[in-house]
DNA sequence: GATTATATGGTTTTT
DNA sequence: CCATATAATC
């Protein structure tokens, strides 16, 4: 048992604790995933529980994986893969597929993304004929959504007069209405969205006493990651599981809540101790992740949250860097600020790739570093954002797939029935689907039976044939594997060869992404799985449409290049660690971002996203903030973050200037000038631009360099500057003199102003016209 | 019914 | 800026 010599004395007090409730919390980097992992190994390895009897929760399918590879590592043996593991979503529908009939829905029910659930939120809105202007499915969705995560269901919401009062106070007391008519409609389209998937789990439990005792004695340990993310839904199972057995040991850190918007709530952790008699409380402080530097300043940010579990977190590591705090002037030259000093780090420090990660509060913000990475050839992969399985081409692939194995699938069959164009079109469609609520039967019934129905001739035609084909994939559903059919799928539908045809750049990536995604059904039904997967469904296409749907963000980084620079949301990047972190955009309305400044308890989730950002720097820790940046097309001026000034000045190093950029030109470098501190000097201070905000830039005085605002009134003729092109000594610049600018070309000199420390001129180009160019940032080439 | 032009409006964060 | 929704036109 030397397993348990490499853990330090909470850890093994954690891990020795056998039966009861147990409540770890673990702070950043404190080994809670070698907790969880040797604590399962002790289990079967010392107290011989059977390995189907356990049950682990973690929050990414990637974590399982590890965890479950990490057991069987320690053990030798192959008794892991027995393991149940996984997350709630991927756990809870496989329980469902096998007892999906007690709740009256196919076993192959689809799982609906939340794309496919708006969606189906905007068809019942306006079936109800109402005003789409108040009611936005985006909004309606998370309602939905969060009465589901709260167990609230449609009957309760109408009837429940508060939350009347708050729909009707914000122009929607129809929202119940809408809950109900969409909750039958998924019923209809035999389909459970994400929060139903928790949500009918706890009905089925709740509503059937012979089920619920089945799994309360299948699992008899359950293990839970991540519990301070867990909302009420996810809480009341796990009450329900674990009640006969009561040995359930949730790790979380209060610290690392920022899943509230998912109705994940911190409420859980308290209650926890309120529902069992004695719950055991470990805590784990000693941080083996991050330098002193770096923990020192995390915890300093934190201790500004008023909410929280009291502990406190130390190390015995090195002190470290100090955190390198950089200013940049447009969201590009962030951009290019990071890239030159992965550059840098990389040759100074010998880092690779892999040992960088850039952390951002929004999706949208990966642009810029993606742009500067790639000019830069640095390889790079953005987690998030847009995945593959969201592309159209993925999607529309898929819906035929879903349709096969559910016909009843409204939304499948709508997005694919007229793609590739067969003649079937709006009109057609809206009468099917009005059949269908009449005679309260799917949509495929009724093109099914087109003829029964009415239609004729032409419309007829088309649908009989896309119904055959249609039946034809499904009489082979269960003789072939999902690839097989899959390729059959392709070929009668011609997809692939449509956009095989397509010769434009788009539709050759387009194609390549259909590939892709058949070789990733291949992996899958080449693959072998648990043993106990063979109940339900085995290598069918059924159960790889329920796995791509729950997939992670973190999941798919197979047979990709190991050794990238890592490009995330600070939300995808909870529970991972890196050697060098960059975290951008660090400006008032961003992060904290806009959305979540009203409230106390909005604000400290925004702090403690911070505090993960920080806490996920092993080594060196980079910040930045942009004076400006792009948001719907318009450049925005923000000031730097709030969180920034709650940082001792003692930990940071504002001197840091940008990596390779710090040698372009003869002058002082642009970014050391920027970086000198956002309080006073000449970069941008705050009550500088609070006062622009209001009263608008002064005429003749644009304290951004000029190119940004041309950007923003007209488009740049596009100018690669001469071969050589270096910047000249401007210090003597005067009126008459021809210049090249790297942006705008050649242009000639028409006026000199500004102060001494700060000159401007005035430069007819060309190609773009008369710029206002400040000396300070702009590089010029002086021709005569 | 399909293809193309124009308008609109949307950005937190994710299973 | 970008993606999707609606209108206009064939």
């Amino acid at each position: 048992m030397n397993y348990l010599d490499e853990l330090n004395p909470p850890q093994r007090e954690a891990v020795l604790h056998k039966d009861g409730p147990i409540m770890i919390i673990a702070g950043a980097g404190s080994g809670k995933t070698k907790v969880l992992t040797t604590r399962i190994t002790h289990l079967m390895a010392a107290h011989k529980v059977d390995s189907f009897n356990i049950l682990a929760l973690t929050f990414t399918n990637k974590a399982a994986a590890e965890m479950k590879e990490r057991v069987e590592k320690t053990l030798g043996n192959t008794e892991a893969r027995n393991l149940y593991i996984g997350t709630f979503h991927s756990v809870f529908a496989r329980i469902l597929r096998s007892e999906a009939p007690k709740l009256g829905y196919p076993s192959s029910f689809t799982i609906y993304d939340t794309d496919d659930a708006k969606s189906v939120v905007k068809t019942v809105i306006q079936e109800l004929n109402l005003d789409d202007k108040h009611y936005k499915p985006n909004i309606v969705y998370n309602r939905i959504s969060a009465a589901k995560n709260a167990l609230v269901g449609p009957a309760e919401y109408i009837s429940d007069w508060a939350l009347q009062q708050e729909d009707t106070r914000a122009n929607r007391p129809a929202i119940g209405q809408v809950y109900d008519a969409y909750a039958k409609r998924c019923f209809k389209n035999g389909a459970m969205d994400f929060d139903d998937l928790l949500f009918k789990m706890y009905i089925l439990l709740k509503n059937f006493p012979e089920a619920l005792s089945k799994y309360q004695r299948k699992f008899k340990y359950i293990l839970i990651d991540e519990y301070q993310d867990t909302n009420p839904a996810q809480y009341e199972i796990i009450k329900l599981l674990g009640a006969m057995h009561e040995n359930v040991c949730v790790v979380g850190d209060d610290a690392q809540s920022i899943y509230s918007f998912r109705g994940a709530t911190i409420e859980n952790i308290l209650q926890f101790q309120k529902d069992y008699e004695e719950v055991k409380l470990v805590k784990l402080e000693q941080n083996y992740r991050s330098t002193k530097n770096i923990l020192h300043v995390a915890n300093v940010v934190i201790a500004n949250n008023k909410a929280q579990i009291e502990k406190r977190l130390f190390t015995s590591n090195d002190e470290g860097e100090k955190i390198n705090l950089v200013r940049t002037m447009t969201d590009n030259d962030e951009g290019k600020m990071v890239a030159d000093t992965i550059q840098e780090q990389k040759l100074r420090n010998h880092y690779f790739n892999k040992d960088f990660a850039i952390l951002y509060r929004t999706n949208a913000q990966s642009r810029s570093f993606e742009e500067a990475l790639r000019r830069m050839g640095i390889a790079y992969r953005i987690y998030g954002g847009m995945s593959f399985y969201q592309r159209k081409e993925v999607k529309d692939f898929i819906a035929y797939l879903r349709l096969v194995v559910n016909p009843k699938d409204e939304e499948a069959l709508k997005r694919i029935i007229n793609f590739p164009a067969r003649g079937i079109g709006k009109t057609t469609m809206d009468k099917a689907i009005l059949y269908s609520n009449e005679h309260d039967c799917s949509v495929w019934d009724i093109v099914a039976q087109a003829a029964k129905y009415g239609f004729r001739s032409g419309t007829l035609e088309s649908l009989n044939g896309f119904t055959t084909m249609i039946k034809m994939f499904r009489s082979e559903l269960d003789k072939k594997n999902a690839y097989d059919l899959a390729v059959i799928v392709g070929k009668s539908t011609g997809i692939v060869k449509e956009l095989f045809n397509d010769k434009t750049t788009e539709g050759l990536a387009r194609y390549e992404n259909l590939q892709e995604l058949l070789n990733s059904i291949k992996e899958f039904t080449e693959t072998p799985m648990n043993e106990e997967d063979g109940e339900v469904g085995d290598k069918g296409l059924g159960t790889y449409l329920q796995q791509i749907t729950l997939l992670t963000d973190a999941d798919d980084d197979k047979d990709q290049n190991p050794d990238v620079v890592k490009l995330m949301t600070i939300h995808a990047a909870k529970g991972l660690e890196f050697p060098v972190v960059f975290v951008g955009g660090l400006e008032e309305t961003l992060f904290p971002n806009a959305m979540s400044i009203n409230t106390r308890e909005e604000l400290e989730e925004e702090r403690r996203l911070f505090y993960v950002a920080i806490t996920r720097a092993k080594q060196r820790l980079f910040l930045s903030f942009s004076n400006a940046r792009y948001r719907f097309g318009q450049l925005q001026q923000n000031d730097p973050s709030r969180f920034l000034e709650e940082i001792p000045e003692k930990y940071l190093d504002r001197s840091y200037a940008g990596g390779a950029m710090k040698n372009t030109g003869n002058h002082t470098p642009a970014f050391e000038r920027m970086n000198r501190g956002f309080h006073n000097s000449q970069g941008r201070s705050s009550a500088e631009s609070e006062a622009e905000k209001y009263y608008g830039a002064p005429p003749g005085k644009t304290s951004t360099p000029s190119y940004i605002i041309s950007k923003t009134f007209n488009k740049t003729v596009e100018h690669v500057p001469s071969e050589g092109f270096t910047a000249s000594d401007i210090s003597n610049l005067r009126a008459g003199q021809k210049v090249e600018h790297q942006k705008f070309g050649y242009g000639e000199v028409t006026k000199m102003e500004g102060a001494a420390h700060n000159p401007i001129a005035t430069v007819k180009f060309d190609l773009n016209g008369e710029k206002k160019i400040m000396l300070n940032y702009a590089k010029l080439r002086i021709i005569e």
